[in-house]
DNA sequence: CGCTATTTTGAGTAAGGTCAAAACCCGTGG
DNA sequence: CCACGGGTTTTGACCTTACTCAAAATAGCG
């Protein structure tokens, strides 16, 4: 497994928040171009880590944030039984690691999706940053603060909504995430196993798989193992929004 | 309603941080008095408010956070049906309305559970003293990750667990608090409504109503309406952790 | 080409939800 | 002091959704 042949240091590498086509959605949001230059100092960027490789796990020394650059990470806790619970799936411009501030230690484990490249952004320099640069400090406290909404509108999502509608939420909240980074919101790969999903949603896998079934027999949805295209976005729209009465069925074989 | 023998003008008694019990537990955490000095000049202390009288609403203007300083809140979120859900119960020396940041609004609402006082945190101004404070600045990280990781506490238990494990994490979680607060870990009063333990927890009113009935039934607490008490912390311990292997019920009216 | 892991489908079940009614609690007013 | 009325809580009977268990189908990999 190790690599002699590997010349580049990817550690050393100043990722260049500058260059870097995930600046508006990262980290650097809003910043001036001398600011970014201090960013720049003490971000590093990554060797590409190979799926199933994790970035941290709970009870690791927090060290850092992390910034997806490319690939997909997912992110969990586990409780006293070992039963595991996936937070979220991150893609890029996403930034993990928030809830190790509090304990200097990682609450949550987080594990690559796929092949998957990210920045570091070393929380104490990060912290002294902040003090200088006004508007840092402020897109800090605003992605934590939205790292709080969006779970709580995946307790809401988990905790009203019928199996079907946490499934379209999760196909929406995924299409919109692709559109904001350039990709089709009709058409992309589902990164994660069925198992997986159904961790998040709070489902099991039959379940999951059942739905994906449901959904294409009604035309809403077409899959191929990973391969998902959203054929009818409004209905799965209505679907989230709790209308589409009861999703009718078209169950029979006959047609 | 209105008392014009009311004098006394809340909002311009200096709350002093230096002097309040909760210090320790509340935003002021890790700071030295002289850094104190300059917090306290922007924290305001508030009337008490009445039960059922918001603090803020969805889509209200995000001006400042919300420190407890005796009484309760519920925080929730409401989706597009018009459905509530709420996302925690904060006591004395907690902290509100971190979800406001990103968008300069509230995305949530905040209402009393009982008579309740608090201490407004301007944003605009801890965010200037932030610059100013490291202490500061770190302790406002701190919080805001600890916001994060007890979503995802409650994620996991709401995602992982039955009705009675839940039940049984929610009873734990508000003793341990209390206990933080000096009160007795053993018995309490529940400031909210079985509709409302059921809408944090994705019951319904009728089984935690059943749960309180089962859990007396079998010893493990004793209820009076709203008043509480604890009888077996370690079995309810053991129920949170998944343990007990089914809590088989003394259903039976013989014995 | 065969082996294993993942996904899909089916049949039966159970946990918790729904609907309905009774009990209780508490404030109000006679 | 007691009767009334609205709200909340409790209890019961029944039902539905999603889970469990099991087996078949499919995909991916050596």
């Amino acid at each position: 497994m190790s690599e002699p042949v590997q010349i580049i240091d990817f550690s050393k590498i100043k990722a260049t928040c500058s260059n870097c086509n995930l600046h508006e959605l990262c980290l650097p949001h809003g910043l001036q171009s001398k600011d970014l230059e201090k960013l720049e100092v003490v971000v590093k960027g990554s060797h590409p880590i190979e799926k199933g490789k994790h970035l941290f796990r709970t009870d690791d020394s927090f060290e850092s944030f992390y910034a997806v650059r490319s690939g997909s990470v997912k992110v969990y806790v586990i409780n006293e039984s070992g039963e595991e619970q996936i937070i979220g799936f991150y893609f890029p411009g996403e930034i993990i690691g928030f809830d190790g501030i509090e304990h200097h230690k990682h609450v949550s484990s987080a594990v690559a999706l796929e092949t998957t490249t990210f920045c570091s952004l070393p929380y104490d320099k990060i912290n002294d940053i902040c003090m200088q640069i006004p508007d840092l400090q402020n897109q800090m406290f605003r992605l934590l603060s939205r790292e709080i909404s969006n779970e709580n509108q995946l307790l809401l999502t988990i905790n009203k909504r019928s199996a079907e509608e946490r499934m379209a939420s999760f196909l929406i909240s995924l299409s919109s995430r692709f559109k904001k980074l350039g990709y089709s919101a009709k058409e992309y790969n589902l990164p994660m196993s069925r198992q997986e999903i159904g961790n998040y949603l709070g489902l099991t896998i039959e379940t999951v798989s059942r739905l994906f079934s449901k959904f294409q027999r009604n035309g809403l949805v077409k899959i191929n193992r990973k391969a998902i295209r959203l054929e009818n976005l409004p209905a799965i729209h209505a679907i989230c929004d709790g209308f589409s009465e009861k999703t009718k069925d078209n169950n029979s074989s006959s047609a």
